[in-house]
RNA sequence: GCGGGAGUAGCUCAGUGGUAGAGCUCCUGCCUUCCAAGCAGGCUGUCGCGGGUUCGAAUCCCGUCUCCCGCUCCA
């Protein structure tokens, strides 16, 4: 980990076909990344083993693989159309950044009373600029009475209504302090918007005075008022920007007419939105963990770090549903087995830690989350969150679906919604982390006989001691030399190889003298390399080099095969 | 998005207005050659992209894209 730095693993993996910058020769897509020859093998090693301890080793475990482009409704059911945009404002002065709804969640001046507002034929803006208030409550008239969760389907009508542009923001406090974001037009029927603003307790002080107007000749609501940096004091803060974290798309190809949808920004609302199909399919009891692997997409402000941020990446994602009650300790062993899973793949134990999310930090769904960190170049970073998600999604679901998603519990004759444990891993991050912890710089004494250079000279030798189940290549075939006598028998290993190890990659190379390749082998984390020479085409014999130690045994070809394949299972 | 730094060969970088370079890598050949050996050859560049100034631009100016470090965010 010493001799590892950022710049040097990326340097790596693009001169040896791990990862290259997405769109490169078009100047670069940013926060996009191409898996190359070697990286797309890693990347599936990774994957095959998270699948194997987490899906096939386990009796309470099942595998699915939803689509990617899902209904609408679903990321408003699970909180992420409201939370997942976040309006951003920049200091001018000391250049810190802050949500929008950190700083304007104030005290409203000038309209302490109901407001009134005659929509007819009119557009009620709210702030569009991207202020938040949670302190505003949604009245009215709307057809079928009641007006609290109704006005959320009516929100929806308007979500859904193309006639109007410009954007809407419609802030509702219910008790559990939800707002919802949309754009789109009043409906026609609606005659009458009443606001009701009230004091709110918990006040910041940020906020010195905002006001709440309403505009008779265009019937808009502006809201007004200076906002203070929290960090300095200054006024001088940017107008707030909207950081829409979710890729949205549009499904049929004429724009205009077709309707929205988002490119996924986690996997695991496939599995909820399954719960019931693979429930009624596959006759599970609680406790069992559905899993899934595939790729999410975020609008993330800042990518970087390589492939650690990245706007396009893959998840390997676990919602495992428990009784109620019973959350809180299949959490803990939860985050002792996914911990247990790095080090089992050879990860040094001192690079990892635990980390337990404070209150404040947890995700609206979340009861308690803890991460596991890796010990990046940049620092500790987090390569797996493991949260306990409650009965929230399950629950979400249900009510904006209308589906009855419960678990029949025959013990207590009841039906239940269960808790969920999300052990959530990033692939690319875990890529990542694998290649940083097995990068090695080792000093190496040149005893070679053919070194004419002389004796004692040091050279420094790359390696990756990748845990061999992850190493992309898995057996290199090297003829000692290009000598045209030992060809064929290098080729018949090489096919031997190929066909006898199944899901093995084998790599042949016959270019350049046979250390330089023993070093580029080692350099992509090859652990065996097969070498024929001379004595081969004598005694049929050949010679399997370790990659960490460069020691070397002698085996018969016609149990070459089983000899690797002994290895590498071990 | 803001501030700072940077984009020249596959990699690491030099080149500050006058013919685009070095080291390493890579490729070919020779050598019964086991840990980047030697010898002889060889390939690779719209100098990130677009425009401008100039007799002439990798170099100066403008715009733009991307990368790196922070703010932010999280798998």
């Amino acid at each position: 980990m010493a001799d590892v730095t950022m710049d040097k693993l990326v340097s790596l993996c693009k001169r040896r076909g791990f990862i290259f910058q997405s769109s490169e020769i078009y100047g670069g897509q940013g926060g996009a990344w191409d898996y190359g020859p070697l990286g797309v093998e890693l990347k599936n090693n990774i994957k095959r083993a998270w699948w194997r301890a987490n899906v096939l080793e386990r009796p309470d475990m099942v595998g699915l693989d939803a689509a990617i482009l899902m209904h609408p409704r679903v990321w408003e059911a699970s909180g992420h159309v409201g939370h997942f945009a976040d309006p951003m404002v920049d200091c001018r002065a000391c250049k810190q950044r802050f949500r929008a709804d950190d700083l304007t969640v104030g005290q409203l001046r000038g309209a302490s009373g109901p407001v009134e507002i005659d929509i007819e034929n009119a557009l009620a803006v709210i702030s569009d600029d991207g202020f938040v208030l949670d302190n505003v409550k949604i009245t009215g008239h709307w057809p079928g009475g009641n007006v609290g969760n109704e006005a959320t389907r009516h929100i929806q009508f308007l979500v859904n209504n193309p006639n109007w542009t410009t954007s809407v923001l419609i802030i509702s406090t219910d008790d559990d302090h939800k707002y919802y974001q949309i754009s789109g037009p009043i409906p026609h029927y609606v005659e009458r918007l009443n606001l009701i603003v009230r004091p709110y307790p918990d006040v910041p002080a940020y906020a010195e005075s905002i006001s709440l107007e309403l505009n008779s000749k265009t019937n808009a609501i502006a809201l007004t008022g200076r906002n203070v940096c929290p960090n300095c004091g200054s006024y001088d803060l940017t107008e707030p920007r909207m950081f829409n974290l979710m890729f949205k798309t549009f499904v049929g190809p004429v724009e205009d007419t077709a309707s929205q949808v988002y490119l996924r920004p986690e996997t695991a609302q496939g599995i909820f939105a399954n719960f019931g199909n693979v429930l009624t399919a596959t006759r599970r009891k609680l406790p069992f963990g559905i899993a899934q692997i595939g790729k999410a997409f975020r609008n993330e402000i800042t990518p970087g770090n390589f492939v650690f941020r990245s706007r396009e990446f893959e998840q390997m994602e676990i919602e495992f549903f428990v009784r109620p009650g019973a959350d809180e300790e299949w959490h803990r062993r939860w985050i002792q087995d996914r911990l247990a899973w790095y080090t089992g793949l050879g990860m040094d134990p001192a690079h990892l830690r635990l980390r337990v999310h404070q209150a404040a930090e947890l995700a609206h769904y979340s009861k308690g989350t803890t991460d596991v960190d890796y010990l990046f170049p940049m620092g500790w970073s987090e390569l797996e969150g493991i949260a306990n998600r409650t009965d929230y999604d399950l629950r979400q679901h249900s009510e904006f679906s209308g589906e009855r998603l419960t678990y029949f519990d025959e013990e207590a004759n009841e039906h239940i919604v269960p808790y969920v444990i999300e052990p959530s891993a990033g692939v690319d991050r875990s890529a990542l982390a694998f290649l940083l912890d097995a990068y090695r710089e080792e000093e190496v004494p040149s005893t070679g006989p053919s070194t004419s250079s002389g004796q004692g000279r040091g050279e420094t030798r790359v390696l990756l001691r990748l845990h061999q189940d992850l190493a992309p290549v898995k057996v290199a075939v090297l003829p000692l030399s290009r000598n045209e006598k030992l060809l064929p028998t290098a080729q018949e290993v090489d096919a031997l190889l190929r066909k006898g190890l199944r899901d093995t990659m084998v790599q042949y190379d016959d270019a350049q003298s046979i250390g330089r390749r023993y070093r580029r082998q080692d350099e992509i984390g090859t652990p065996y390399c097969v070498t024929v020479d001379f004595e081969s085409l004598e005694d049929r014999a050949v010679t399997i080099r370790e990659r960490d130690e460069m020691t070397q045994e002698r085996v018969p070809i016609a149990e070459l095969a089983a000899a690797l394949r002994e290895r590498l299972e071990s």
